[in-house]
DNA sequence: CGGGACTCCTGCCAGC
DNA sequence: TGCTGGCAGGAGTCCC
């Protein structure tokens, strides 16, 4: 379930291969993914040069320039939880470990297929098809429907206790279901959000507004920023359908404090409790009863 | 408007 | 061995 560190690890490891080429062809196998693909998705890419790719939260803009018919564009792409995209050069290398989780007939959901000039083929999969992809011009990007009201970047210099203290005060939702939201904070899903409280020896369960101290919310602010960057130097974590561009994995997974780890002891020194998995807004969370308070 | 329940989709795995 | 049911979860929609 790529989250930010995953979306992340993606997005540069696209950029080389996008970035100053034009799409040469693009194959459109199915309609639709989570939503209709826009309309002549296809045909409106054929011929574009990309300038560059940029992350938003859990999205991966593609600024495509202005053409003499049309004004500079972005395409959006969401991984949902199971797309993956994986890079097949020229030369006829195709990405090792295609198919290293064993999966027979996975081609049936390449949905998506992007040839760039000089013959780098970029595959878009996606079995469980939550993701999408979108069209929209560069001048309504930051009020199109999926981004408008979305939260401060977590990596971003304007994300800091104060800012995230402002975003929880007043909020009566458990602080787990407030870091999911993605208006308080971007790019957190239920992974980073457990390890993050961990860090930050705050229960799931506490209501988000008691939050908002200084101290807290400066706790809370540097264990989400620590978790997402080490994260990302890993390379993201690898569960389930996750997998990088050339089909390598990531391995902050076998860095989870206790996401994944009911029953087991607490990893902080001294502790002694045990990490316990609760239902919340109908997701597991995982959290020590012993240290998070 | 905030918050929670429900929904989409498919693969995988535990349990019978 | 083969089937079934539950689970995984990002984010949109709907309802209170």
């Amino acid at each position: 379930m790529p989250e930010l560190p995953e979306v992340e690890t993606v997005r540069r490891s696209l950029a080389p291969a996008l970035e100053g080429r034009r799409f040469a062809h693009v194959t459109q196998r199915r309609p639709d993914l989570r939503f209709p693909l826009p309309e002549r998705f296809a045909a409106r890419l054929k011929g574009r040069r990309v300038s560059r790719l940029e992350r938003r939260a859990k999205y991966i803009l593609v600024h495509l320039d202005a053409t003499p018919k049309a004004a500079e564009e972005v395409l959006i792409m969401h991984l949902g939880m199971s797309g993956r995209f994986t890079i097949h050069e020229a030369n006829g290398a195709s990405a090792p470990g295609r198919f290293h989780r064993g999966m027979p007939g996975a081609e049936r959901h390449d949905h998506i297929v992007f040839d760039m000039e000089g013959g780098t083929r970029i595959v878009y999969a996606d079995h469980r098809r939550f993701g999408f992809m979108d069209l929209v011009p560069e001048a309504a990007l930051t009020a199109c429907t999926h981004l408008a009201g979305i939260g401060p970047e977590p990596l971003g210099n304007e994300f800091s206790g104060p800012v995230l203290a402002e975003r929880l005060a007043g909020r009566r939702a458990p602080i787990k279901a407030a870091l999911l939201d993605q208006r308080t904070v971007a790019g957190l899903g239920n992974i980073y959000v457990c390890e993050a409280l961990f860090r930050a020896g705050l229960s799931p369960r506490r209501i988000a507004a008691t939050v908002a101290t200084p101290l807290r919310s400066t706790r809370l602010a540097a264990a989400i920023r620590d978790v997402l960057e080490e994260a990302i130097v890993a390379g993201g974590s690898t569960l389930r359908d996750y997998a990088h561009t050339d089909g390598e994995l990531g391995y902050f997974q076998h860095s989870f404090a206790v996401y994944g780890r009911e029953a087991e002891a607490c990893s902080k020194p001294r502790c002694g409790g045990t990490v316990a998995r609760i239902v919340q807004s109908g997701r597991s969370t995982f959290f020590c009863s012993s240290c998070q308070r």
